[in-house]
DNA sequence: TACATTCTTGAATCCGAATGCATATTTGCA
DNA sequence: TGCAAATATGCATTCGGATTCAAGAATGTA
């Protein structure tokens, strides 16, 4: 006991502090909390005393008595999708600059939550941004442990969560007028993994204009977001019934794992086939694809995020919001594309 | 006050389970504690209390008691260089597998490691996995609050932290061996971020390497591990005084950026110009690059640092450690190379 | 059946900072 | 100069779970 305040380690706390200082526990808090009564005197005793031990206050305890941890959890799939290390940055970057830590999950497939949930309800975090899908019940979970989440990039049909998502949907059908104004007829389209709610959105979206279109329902191949399915992906439809003119890749890497195959089997792109992709990652710019894409607008949406995370946290009687952003389209070289048409 | 216990939001607390169960907070709380007496009967009754008002330990109350956060911080620059999310992924999942959270920290260079050293130590962090350089003093911070690290990719000449690093000089020798033995004769560097550590590390690697192999001093570029970068470097030497023989990049990005420039430039690689890098990304594997590399065993290296940082967490005296990891040798065809050489 | 040993359980206390309340001090104004 | 209003400060309590201590129950052994 006696050497316990000796003892290696022994972080300083507000009594050591308020004890050098020859003043309260109390006092040491108010200094460390803005816009509380303080004189001057106090406060430079206080701060002196608190330099001299290094003392920083424990944001352990302030949490317990101020029910605020001033953490979120982001929840993010592994990321295959190399969209996600972005998304994940600027949004720690955003939440930093707002005060808030990011206590990251992340979970092999999006099905893989429960676990999880348990995990974000003990570390009683102040808000939630999740990237993965969840049910109607951990989303009831959460609302009654009035913990406010955002969901990005995927949202319920009924408008009963926040989301900050980009129109998958709008962006495919610019990817599919582009490739048709240009008269390709004949399509595939490379899915992601089965449990992946962006895949089936980019999927039916692709789809759907076509058939809006009045054009055959295109074949579809799975993939799993990774280079390697989309180069599979390709011999799937080589070695079927005559390749289609153009393919619809859900994410950028496997429309680059498609092209690379293609190339590797004597295909030119895009003179002979046309592929495009979606999310706009960097490697989508590299000369040696420079894919034809829709890329998601990551900043502004983190900081959308963000804002509306914080403003729920803040006012947890707020009623929910949606906020959709376009894609910003990009004309790459991995499609032939329609000439002198705009919009 | 009276309607604060149906407020939504208000978590059940041990408390409240007790109280239900008929039985005390501490039997609670063991109940939750593996290895406390609890007999079946009791357990039973809690587990059924505790399901019905949808109990859950609060992470933050046990840490301030027991003075464990179950939380690690991870300290990672800005992820311009590929090779951070798939770090970064790996030890969030062996943490995880651990029962061990990861609070992240992002900060844009490795110089902005002030601000970020205060929030670490305010959340009563268990320990730190940093792949940011800290100053003597900054570790000298942490090593007072008997808080270990793990220094990833880093570490002091003197032996004086933890780390798991991959062995760059290592890599860089078999890089320009490899050049030389083919008969590369004029080399050029794009080294990364001054304040990058392993960029420096790697740009000695190779150039002292040069030295002693008896060749001129090789000329030096810098980037910012960016493609951009990689581009414009390529620029500055190609309208140097004479393209050199190989280019050897500081990480994979840089030298995807080089090659594209040069194609676009009508410089053939690897005919005209070798190109290698460092890393093994993803990219680097795509087959319009295939480059010529050394890989980290970021998975081997991520299950290292965790084990090492739990390790010193259980038992703080434990002395430090350093364990260093040959990268895997990556023969592409970005670089001629020498033929039926090993080793 | 008696007594020692082990197991259960609850009461009380603690972790470290924030805050309501009460008191002491200062400031403002007439 | 006097008194009210505003500030400053300390005391005591609180957040929610872990843990020590001591008492009570169960088990084992002779």
């Amino acid at each position: 006991m006696e050497n316990s305040k000796y003892k290696t380690g022994r972080r300083a706390t507000s009594y050591d502090v308020a004890k050098l200082a020859g003043v309260s526990q109390s006092a040491v808090s108010r200094v460390y909390k803005e816009g509380a009564s303080a004189s001057p005197a106090m406060r430079e005793k206080v701060l002196k005393a608190a330099n001299q031990v290094g003392y920083r206050p424990n944001a352990i305890a302030r949490g317990l008595i101020t029910q605020r941890s001033n953490m979120v959890a982001v929840i993010i799939t592994h990321m295959t999708n190399l969209n996600y290390p972005e998304v994940l940055v600027e949004l720690t970057q955003a939440f930093s600059n707002e005060g808030i830590r990011v206590l990251l999950f992340t979970i092999e497939r999006e099905s893989e939550t429960t676990q999880v949930l348990d995990q974000v309800l003990q570390y009683q975090v102040d808000g939630v941004v999740t990237a993965a899908t969840l049910t109607t019940e951990q989303t009831q979970m959460l609302e009654h442990a009035a913990i406010p989440v955002v969901f990005f990039n995927r949202s319920r049909k009924d408008g009963s969560v926040s989301a900050v998502r980009c129109d998958q949907e709008e962006g495919e059908r610019w990817l599919v007028d582009q490739l048709v104004s240009f008269g390709h007829k004949r399509f595939a389209i490379i899915s992601g993994p089965d449990d992946s709610v962006v895949s089936a959105e980019r999927t039916a979206g692709a789809i759907n204009r076509l058939t809006e279109l009045g054009l055959d329902r295109p074949m579809v191949v799975s993939g799993d977001y990774s280079y390697e399915s989309g180069r599979q992906a390709f011999n799937k439809l080589f070695e079927g019934s005559g390749l289609p003119d153009a393919i619809i890749a859900a994410n950028d890497v496997m429309a680059i794992g498609c092209i690379d195959e293609a190339e590797a089997r004597d295909v030119n792109v895009p003179n002979e086939l046309s592929v495009v992709g979606f999310d706009g990652v960097s490697p989508a710019r590299f000369a040696a694809y420079d894919l034809t894409t829709v890329q998601q607008p990551v900043k502004r949406m983190t900081l959308a995020t963000v804002e509306m995370l914080i403003e729920r946290i803040t006012d947890p009687s707020i009623s929910t919001e949606e906020r959709v952003f376009a894609g910003s389209k990009i004309r790459g070289n991995s499609a032939r594309l329609a000439l002198g048409e705009e919009e």
